[in-house]
DNA sequence: AACCTGAATTAGGCTTGGCTAATTTTTTTT
DNA sequence: AAAAAAAATTAGCCAAGCCTAATTCAGGTT
């Protein structure tokens, strides 16, 4: 991996492991990201002073790290490349969505705003990737997500679609051998007969 | 970069050196290639060990060094990659064939072999990138590409198409700003009015 | 309030690639 | 054929990442 390369991983992590709940970015543990990473504890630290060197990061030693605006601006640009990658290998490609994650992550590190701005245009400017997850416009701007949330917090309810999908390629691949996709539509009963485990990664909304 | 991406281009760098003439792979120079990669030779020398230990390269101390059948084999489908890209990159997101080297250069290292093999048949199979250079086939198979020559070679002729260009992206981007482009018609005036030093490298077929 | 435990950091070493300077080999010139 | 010049290689050093082992720190326990 090159150095950027190197760089842009850690972001990346510190990005996805502080937006977990809250919208503001929280405080990242230095092992949280080794593991995220596969990595050691020792390497993230070595990372996290040269992001705060570059002004992408702060430290506050021994309780974690967070983004700084600046960083969380050029995370947001990854998650778009990776998620605009994603789009272009399943909607164009052909590719099942449990294919394109090992893929779309060597793809977003290839620099060339003007390829990421005409791939999205040839995209037709999607919302979301094949996944569900909304992809970051090019200022940052997100489609707005509300009214979406994980089918195992639905209280009762009649009929749910199925809007995105927070799932390890393993786990996207049996919900595909079971028909599941973006757009299906679940009943009262599919949350006795699906794997529980599924429950909180189907994100949902009413209709 | 990665380990992999030293190791691929130094191999693209013996491959590319190593047929500009003849068909057969020809013993290329530690400076040759130290400046065509933008290194120093003692750099050269170092990753030529390694292609040898791999069994990818064999090297004359001294001499110089060439592919093996197994780095043949290898060079052959990342020019292969770099040239789908390259298509892709122009015919389907529209950039100008001047554009996107570079590009293409980051892509062809994105290592999936179901992702060459979608992107190609995507494209239906091209013969040839934009810039008129054969697309090897999976099988490391060529498009036949006689009766093409130089249009510097050329003797009488009456008319004549542009096949391909060899050229870098400034050139490229005056060519195309003189309206040639693959396909192009030329008469026995443009000899005179084009640049001289056009001559060599455009590449063409009479008709 | 001292201690103990686990997390985080620093210390020190390995790997891979790059560089300059020095040496060796080949080739050219005289 | 000897000397000079050019090219390639080896020697020795730096940078960036990762690792293990040792140390330091924060927070909870007794």
């Amino acid at each position: 991996m090159s150095k950027t390369t190197h760089r842009e991983d850690h972001l990346k992590a510190l990005y996805a492991l502080g937006h977990s709940g809250a919208s503001e970015s929280e405080w990242v543990s230095t092992n949280q990201m080794a593991s995220h990473l596969g990595v050691k504890p020792p390497s993230v630290t070595a990372m996290v002073h040269v992001l705060t060197e570059l002004g992408w990061a702060e430290h506050r030693p021994y309780h974690g790290a967070r983004l700084t605006p600046a960083g969380e601006k050029l995370a947001l640009a990854l998650v778009r490349k990776h998620r605009l990658w994603e789009t272009f290998l399943v909607e164009r490609l052909g590719f099942e969505w449990d294919e394109v994650h090992d893929i779309a992550e060597q793809l977003e590190h290839v620099d060339s705003v003007a390829l990421v701005e005409r791939l999205d245009r040839y995209l037709g400017h999607p919302d979301v990737d094949p996944h569900g997850d909304p992809i970051p416009k090019a200022d940052g701007t997100f489609r707005n997500m509300e009214g979406v949330l994980p089918l195992s917090e639905l209280g009762e309810f009649e009929c749910a679609v199925v809007m995105g999908v927070k799932a390890n390629d393993q786990t996207l691949s049996a919900m595909r051998d079971r028909g599941l996709g973006l757009g299906s539509k679940l009943t009262k009963n599919d949350l006795l007969t699906l794997p529980q485990a599924w429950l909180p990664q189907l994100m949902v909304k009413t209709s």
